[in-house]
DNA sequence: TTAATATGCAACTGTATGGTTGCATGTCAA
DNA sequence: TTGACATGCAACCATACAGTTGCATATTAA
């Protein structure tokens, strides 16, 4: 699950994921267009994004297409993010509260 | 959002939020204990956890009390997670079969 | 006031990371 | 077969980052 949320943690990448998501199936080429980044620094994001899971390939001639896989996604939303579901929106939002009235706390 | 997921890239900022999940309201020096950084490491931590605005902190005397602010992980949750819930899970898992028959591929 | 406690700040270090350039490999088309 | 196209690999660079050590500040208690 490290590897998600690292992967997960650059812009760029979160980026490639949703292009993947918009349209499927893209090559590398077509996922470069209209970046600022090299092919080779794309590349190396898709690496760190498939060696977590999130992006799967498949190869056809010289080509290799690109999908995006959500399953980890799903599963740090369920396993991960379920928990924090349950926090105590309402004990903080009293201590917001409390914190606003003194602002000199920081 | 960018901070965010760049504070739950780390393992031990993961856990800090564990442990204030876990048990509200402790102090820097209490988070510390029985972990293996030194104190000034894990308040970098919760510094970089308080800019994402995911842990927010009240000062009582000389202590400083922390607690987990779930809300921009349900943010995140909506927002961005959300988006991806709805990705075709049907369409990779037809994918994935693809992959798995000719496993050369890679 | 003084000592102990709790935290904050700053400088420094090693490593991870995002990015580049250059070249190699593999595939398609003429 | 030859050239163009799509991708892969390796070295290199600058910066970000996690962590440390050392000292400063602020609060409590004797």
């Amino acid at each position: 699950m490290d590897d998600v949320f690292r992967a997960l943690a650059d812009t760029s990448r979160r980026l490639l994921l949703d292009r993947l998501h918009g349209q499927p199936g893209q090559t590398l080429g077509e996922l470069c267009q209209g970046l600022e980044m090299s092919r080779q620094a794309v590349s190396k994001h898709l690496a760190i994004l498939a060696d977590a899971n999130l992006v799967v390939s498949l190869k056809r001639g010289r080509e290799k297409l690109h999908y995006l896989n959500p399953v980890p996604i799903h599963e740090i939303a369920d396993r991960w993010i379920g928990k924090y579901q349950r926090a105590p929106l309402n004990a903080l939002a009293a201590l917001k509260t409390r914190l606003e009235e003194k602002k000199d706390d920081q």
